[in-house]
DNA sequence: TACATATTTGCAATCGATTGCAAAAACACC
DNA sequence: GGTGTTTTTGCAATCGATTGCAAATATGTA
């Protein structure tokens, strides 16, 4: 087929040189720019896919002083030594993966849980990215304060907090939180216990929302019953077998993940205690697993999906400079047998 | 404290000036050079450390021409239109992560489901990466032959095939799909099932050992207890009502997947199939939440952990100009209440 | 045709780090 | 001090794309 010996193409020199212009003309021209000859552009471009050739990033970055990066940074709980697990990541990460592939933006994955600011600002998770976005805030709100700050364009995914001077995008967690309790208030349900960690802002609001649905039913939260632990499986299953042992009366768990809410169903079931006769549970998030665990899960949904949409919108608007203003995504209460639906 | 205007130190040009040597020197110093003196290398280490300078990245790869980026692509079954929820990718991407920071490489996240080799190649995915690393083979075994011949350091996590012309890392597949269906054999169960896309090598093995086990036993397979769909919830679902709506007898279920295994229990428990007392299920990979579902799953570890490190070494080794040999890892039955362990 | 104006194109500097080669400095030894 | 080695350092070219400015070409008008 191809009888012409291939040459080599690998830099706008060497398409000038096939074309017969300047590597000005052909940049100009592969970037679409007005100052190019229609004819000549069109010309161009065609010559540039039958040479399958495509710009170097590498030295387009360089010169452009761009990265065309995203970073995104998953805070984990520092009091929970697990690598994250939860599949409410990974749907968060495909989301976002998404949104930044369609605007032609890589994915840079970080790993490291944060603690100090200055490490953070220095360390390639954010130099060598445009923007970074944190999902979850972790314990570490006044960190990413500080970060903003130095003037890198942030996003984070989480709950409100007082004195945030950076863009937020998260999920209506007081209401959230509200509607679960009042569900399983609703149900007859008067022991509800409540798993998470309150410290993070997220789980804060949620519990707010927790509390003040039983306020509304004239019932007081019971301190025993609020268990304060990172939101992991191994915590919750603890959780659930310390309240048991002690004999402590409750009959439904409100968790803030989904993760937590299998796990305890699962140490109930293996202490004897059915689910939902006994104790309702429920979740937060409805990641896809919820509807296929066992009993089904009745728990928040956020709008993973279009979360991560928001969070590259935003993001990408701060990187090209333009004012942002936080978002609050819609929560839902979507009811499944695990309280008795 | 800092009463000295801080000059911006942002080239080596620049430290070179604040030092009075030339920026060849600071270059050959920042980089461990033994062709500088020791006093003056350590002179000018500190000296960056103090002005905070760090080499930009993109000036030094566009002169390298290299990227310091490894992509990561799973391999989405085509058959199942569902982003990735698994939480085995999750703990496998965590591996990888991992690996690749402490070799100080960067994680570039791969979206789309891979159909040609050439739109491949091509991809920003190939192109800006020193390397790749594919999760899972899908149906794409042949693909992944002929992108190992445009000369790229790729890696691939999955089963052995016919042919294969690229690094392969993985589970014994063969040996985990045998010592799962021996022991439901040894259970004492006679009719059981085997859930998966046996398309894929890693599920083709995994079913030769279930097959294998069953001729052990004197049994043969029922082709009717054969399903083949993709890995995912909503398949193993699916499947578990057709078989019980079509009255096919059955005492116990093989799956690929824990996220399949979960999902078939779930079903099972919603028409009133009691797990493991009528039907025993086992699942694949162990994740995390294997343990904690209900009832917990008996399973075939893969060592995810491992996994990670040996993907990494094996795609930076080849990044190198290394010869690397393929790996198989050790898998391992854990047994726990779904099959009545 | 001559001149003014609008469109296109090319020249050449630039981004920051690396490295082959040559020059300079340090050292060794007589 | 002179000469030969070995260590250090500096010079300058290089990677590939972008872009301000000037030059060239095309177009319009009298």
């Amino acid at each position: 087929m191809t009888n012409r010996p291939p040459p080599v193409v690998s830099s706008l020199q060497d398409l000038a040189d096939i074309a017969g212009v300047s590597r000005a003309t052909v940049s100009r021209a592969l970037n679409d720019s007005p100052f190019v000859n229609a004819n000549t552009k069109t010309k161009l471009q065609a010559l540039a896919r039958k040479y399958n050739y495509t710009i170097n990033r590498r030295a387009r970055e360089f010169r452009l002083r761009q990265t065309r990066v995203v970073s995104v940074v998953f805070m984990l709980d520092l009091h929970s030594d697990q690598h994250p697990s939860d599949p409410f990541f990974l749907e968060m990460l495909g989301s976002i993966a998404d949104g930044l592939a369609s605007h032609d933006y890589d994915l840079l994955l970080a790993h490291a849980p944060v603690t100090d600011v200055r490490d953070l600002a220095d360390s390639r998770i954010v130099r060598h990215a445009d923007g970074v976005i944190f999902v979850g805030q972790g314990e570490q709100h006044e960190t990413l304060n500080q970060l903003v700050d130095t003037g890198r364009p942030i996003v984070v995914w989480g709950g409100s907090a007082a004195n945030r001077r950076y863009v937020l995008v998260g999920g209506d967690n007081a209401g959230g939180g509200y509607s679960a309790t009042s569900h399983l208030l609703k149900q007859g349900r008067q022991r509800i216990a409540f798993f998470g960690n309150t410290r993070t802002p997220e789980n804060g609001a949620r519990f707010s929302g927790y509390q003040r649905a039983l306020t509304q039913a004239n019932l007081k939260s019971d301190q025993k019953l609020v268990v304060n632990i990172p939101s992991d499986m191994q915590h919750a299953q603890t959780a659930i077998e310390n309240l048991l042992n002690k004999g402590i009366d409750m009959d439904a768990v409100v968790c803030t993940s989904d993760v937590m809410a299998i796990a305890a169903i699962s140490a109930l079931a293996e202490l004897g205690v059915s689910v939902p006769d006994d104790v309702a549970v429920i979740g937060y998030d409805d990641i896809r697993m919820a509807s296929y665990s066992s009993p089904p899960l009745t728990t928040i949904r956020q709008g993973i999906q279009r979360a991560g949409g928001v969070l590259v919108d935003s993001v990408l608007a701060l990187i090209n400079g333009h004012q942002v203003e936080s978002t609050t995504l819609a929560s839902e209460l979507v009811i499944r047998r695990s309280c008795g639906g």
